[in-house]
RNA sequence: GGACAGGUGGCCGAGUGGUUGAAGGCACCGGUCUCGAAAACCGGCAUACCGGAAACGGUAUCGUGAGUUCGAAUCUCACCCUGUCCGCCA
């Protein structure tokens, strides 16, 4: 949500922000709509207020002459009067105000100026780790994960559907193992507090973080309740401190939860639809960090990187892109994408989004902080970031790690988890 | 799911439809006193928006939303949340 002084004091920043986005075509138009909005309320807001205060005038005044035993019929009708006129101002203000929010609630954050104009073309490689194998010089994970008896998407699509998938026997067992790895990383290696969040929340919490209103038709609601099926744990967690104001003394500060992710991938039909690279239901574990807004920058490239630590740990080849403005997500004003290199399937695999909000949920979600006792509240910076997906991640794993005889090796940091440092190529 | 009770400032807590933005207390800040502290006493102490260079003025806010009224913390309706008891339940 952009800050209503925004577009009365410096709409061309508005403009500028949604040109970089290339969505001046569509946005444009909405943005002027805004700056004219704007002026129509704050005229129906002082015409308004006059007449209230010309009401309670007028109220004291009968206030007065009954305690005076005068009679009051003339200022009985003036307040009915003065009341008609308040009412119909009043529409005239709700009207600019209510249209003004939609337009506001609708228009995506304006990126940070170190990030590339145009589409997803002028993303660009920031840094890369390791070293990717040959692209199909192994088998993809969905043949290695069926022979090792892991993966079972015949009969994930039987009982739910296609796009959910059952992981079976040592399938399961490493997605415990992940979690669990990363989990204890990130808790004990880079100080983010645990929560287990719920997985269902409602209107506001998705609003705050900017899933809705433009994306409801992504994700799944339920019949009877007014509630959404979380599509990242960055929901539940970010809005943990909704309307709050935190203590500036104890910023920043630094959440990680594990979640089960639901996303309807509505409009992505006929992609990636083959084995774990887009699936309905999947497990994540997702780092947060509130801060300062003279922090963030730094608070993000600190995020990026314990996002990293965890590709390095699994020892997976991977890169970092900077998104263009015309890729960066709604929210966002600067994202990182980790990709890690599945030479199976011969692609790089986003397995991870880093992303800096300045204060643009923090502003939705009425996330606030003191800085010093007797200052007054300002928006922190919120950010978020994948640590990481876990379907990406595996299929990464059976690919990149496979043997010859089709066998899987398991990294080190993981086969403590899983309790073998190799899955057999057949489930025997 | 049923029956009650209740939601007022950072916290506790009063509040007959008419100077109630809201008594009182606690906490907090400043001062007097003191060698210093405590106690006592005095004073201050909500937020947002609009206008204004400022002083200041105006508007709104007592769970949320609507309604009645010249005027609502106070009356009406709906909803949300919390507590207690009963029922059900992993």
């Amino acid at each position: 949500m952009h800050d209503i002084r925004v577009v009365r004091e410096a709409p061309d920043s508005l403009r500028e922000g949604m040109r970089r986005r290339g969505k001046w075509d569509s946005l444009g138009p909405l943005v002027e709509r805004a700056v004219a909005l704007e002026g129509e309320r704050r005229a129906a807001i002082q015409a308004t207020e006059e007449k209230k205060a010309a009401r309670n005038a007028t109220s004291q005044e009968v206030a007065k002459r009954k305690k005076a035993g005068e009679p009051t019929d003339d200022l009985l009708a003036k307040g009915r009067a003065i009341g008609e006129e308040i009412a119909q101002l009043e529409a005239r203000q709700v009207a600019a105000q209510s249209e003004l929010d939609e337009i506001l609630v609708g228009l995506p954050n304006i990126t940070l100026a170190d990030v590339p104009e145009g589409d997803e073309t002028a993303n660009t490689v920031v840094r890369s780790w390791g070293t990717p194998r040959a692209a199909n010089s192994v088998k993809p994970h969905w043949e290695v994960g069926a022979a090792a008896g892991m993966l079972d998407l015949e009969r994930g699509a039987k009982i739910s559907g296609s796009g959910f998938i059952v992981y079976r026997g040592v399938g399961a067992r490493l997605q415990r193992a992940l979690v669990s790895m990363m989990l204890d990383l990130h808790t004990k290696e880079h100080g983010y507090e645990e929560a287990w969040v719920p997985l269902f929340v409602n209107r506001e919490s998705m609003t705050g973080t900017g899933q809705l209103p433009k994306f409801e038709e992504d994700m799944y609601a339920l019949r009877d309740d007014a509630l959404f099926a979380i599509p990242t744990a960055e929901v539940p967690v970010t809005n943990l401190l909704r309307d709050e104001i935190l203590d500036g003394a104890r910023l920043p500060m630094a959440m990680t939860a594990y979640s089960a992710c639901f996303r309807r991938e509505a409009g992505s039909a006929g992609k990636d639809t083959r084995g774990l690279l887009r699936v309905h239901q999947f497990d994540k574990v997702e780092l947060v960090r509130w801060c300062a807004p003279e922090d963030s920058a730094a608070q993000h490239e600190l995020l990026t990187g314990h996002a990293e630590r965890v590709l390095k740990l699994l020892d997976l080849p991977y890169r970092v892109l900077l998104l263009a403005a015309g890729d960066t997500g709604f929210s966002s004003a600067k994202t990182y994408d980790l990709e890690v290199f599945a030479p199976g399937v011969g692609k790089w695999l986003e397995v991870s989004s880093c992303s800096n909000f300045t204060d643009f949920q923090a502003r939705r979600a009425n996330i606030r902080y003191r800085p010093a006792s007797g200052e007054k509240p300002r928006f922190v910076h919120t950010l978020n970031g994948s640590g990481l997906a876990l379907p990406r991640i595996v299929a990464g794993i059976l690919e990149h790690h496979q043997q010859p005889d089709g066998s899987v090796k398991v990294p080190a940091a993981l086969a403590s988890y899983l309790g073998a440092d190799r899955i057999a190529a057949s489930a025997g």
